[in-house]
RNA sequence: GGCUGGAUGGCAGAAUGGCUAUGCAGCGGAUUGCAAAUCCGUGGAUCUCGGUUCGACUCCGGGUCCAGCCUCCA
């Protein structure tokens, strides 16, 4: 049983695949001109759980999840440009960026990854399709236009009509347009623009069909799923559902999914606002789970506030989680789906992806096992491992307790030697039972963001 | 101006027509040389005004405030 909330319909419907047993899902990836901003981690992030979590229901074998790379684009074209570098070179090396930073992330890799300048002929197919069926257009200025007023349905999913967004036009209108709610399928090549040979003269492709004409080779015509930010909505997907089923004449995508954006003091994340946090660079200050945390303990649709006080609370509740699975080795044993965590956890992540509820599940499972440490062992290696197993749907837990716990050593601060050392000390003052220095010795461990626990086995530490 | 979504405890963040969210932080107790971790317990919330109802935070209507889209954007 899933409950998908789609963007189309505003409702929360059950999920039911076209093809039994079988689910196809496209999601709108990155345009690859710069690093990755935590905007990006949360689309990267959020669909990876759905992904996940639909491979878990449907079968690894029976699920397809395509995030294609824009690589053609007016802002790489500037930016390479700018830098003097060839426009391959360019994408090439923010593709392998990306691809570290999703990896870091835990980002399991999309079955197909299409690149918009590998789809040159299924682009112009489609735009050719357009015009014969009188759906597009050339203007005056040699670029070919979707002429928006030939599809009936346009503005279904974001809910605009064409006089609404006629009046509400903040940009100058071009000329060439027959309408200004048209938008560019092929653009002309300015001298020295990169271009590919098309009918309608050397040129490139508009943003949107590189989209509509992916899916439809990766997919099909008609699929399950489409995903992506919600600034993409309007126009990218509204335009998109234009094509695709001007193009098709039938249904282009049964269920629609965006996630919100992450905001930085209540405004929206966004390269051209400037507030934006590069996940490499957040990366050197949080291990890449307390990220994902971050972003996986609030809805995927509301808003998510990005702030370093928010990435600490992150880590201490990660924390609390790692601290239960301490000293305990999980058993070898499956997912038991039967057990009433485990209900919960699916009921949770079948209500529309309840991140934020399904770890409350891991919470509760969490505190038994601690008191089931002191009282049963087995039993506790099998909650363990039951734990784990719900976890990885959610890309967490997946690393060893202790060295969660103690990573994430700044620069400047105290190394796992230095720790080790002074720990020692500490130990030999103990037992001397020269208590003030031993807790001298604590308060300068502290201050360096070092926790201690002294456990019957000895003393134990951890990072801040 | 048009459209969309939101407003929950100190903070983060779910759910729900009557029944403990969860986490971080706080408080009390157990434990500890003292701490930490853990366990047991505990205080604290539903923007505002009306309406429907035996009962609404939840449904309906008005208002206020916030965010987003209408241009590139995850």
């Amino acid at each position: 049983m899933l409950q998908i909330y789609n963007s189309l319909s505003g409702k929360k419907e059950q999920f039911i695949p076209i093809e039994p047993g079988k689910v196809k899902m496209y999601v709108c990836g990155m345009t690859v001109y710069d690093y990755c901003h935590i905007g990006h981690a949360r689309v990267l992030v959020v669909f990876d759980v759905i992904n996940r979590y639909l491979r878990k229901l449907y079968g690894d074998e029976n699920v397809t999840y395509v995030r294609n790379i824009t690589d053609i684009d007016d802002k790489i074209i500037a930016r390479a440009i700018e830098n003097g570098e060839d426009i391959g070179t360019l994408t090439q090396r923010f593709i392998e960026a990306m691809h570290e930073d999703a990896d870091a992330l835990g980002v399991m890799r999309p079955d197909i990854e299409p690149r918009a300048t590998e789809h040159m002929d299924n682009i112009i197919n489609m735009i050719q399709t357009l015009i014969d069926k009188g759906m597009a257009y050339q203007g005056d200025n040699g670029d070919v236009y979707y002429q928006v007023s030939k599809f009936k349905d346009y503005g279904k999913l974001s809910k605009k009509n064409l006089e609404d967004l006629q009046s509400g036009s903040r940009v100058e209108v071009e000329q060439a347009k027959r309408d200004p709610a048209d938008f560019v399928l092929w653009k002309m090549a300015k001298p020295g623009e990169p271009f590919w040979e098309s009918p309608w003269g050397q040129g490139r492709p508009g943003w949107h069909i590189e989209c509509s004409a992916m899916s439809r080779h990766c997919l099909g015509e008609h699929f399950d799923i489409h995903g992506g930010g919600l600034d993409l909505k309007f126009p990218h997907h509204e335009n998109e559902i234009a094509q695709s089923e001007g193009c098709s004449g039938h249904k282009f995508v049964n269920y629609w999914i965006h996630n919100g954006f992450v905001r930085v003091d209540d405004e929206k994340m966004s390269k051209s606002l400037g507030n934006f946090f590069i996940i490499r660079d957040v990366l050197k200050n949080y291990a890449p789970e307390v990220i994902r945390y971050f972003i996986l303990n609030s809805h995927y649709r509301s808003p998510l506030n990005y702030s370093d006080e928010n990435l600490d609370r992150a880590k201490a509740s990660l924390s609390t989680l790692y601290q239960s699975l301490l000293d305990i080795e999980p058993i070898d044993v499956p997912l038991d789906e039967n057990s009433d965590y485990a209900k919960r956890f699916f009921q949770a992540m079948g209500d529309d992806f309840n991140t934020p509820k399904a770890i409350s599940v891991l919470f509760d499972m969490s505190h038994e096992l601690n008191r089931l440490k002191n009282s049963d062992k087995a039993q506790a290696q099998e909650l363990a491992a039951q734990i784990k197993h719900l976890a990885h749907i959610l890309g967490l837990l997946e690393n060893d307790p202790q060295a969660f716990l103690q990573s994430g050593a700044g620069e400047g601060g105290l190394s796992d030697d230095e720790i080790n050392d002074l720990i020692a000390q500490r130990a030999q003052a103990k037992a001397d039972k020269n208590w003030a220095e031993s807790d001298r010795i604590r308060d300068v461990l502290v201050a360096a963001d070092i926790l201690l626990e002294d456990t019957p086995e000895g003393t134990r530490w951890r990072r801040k």
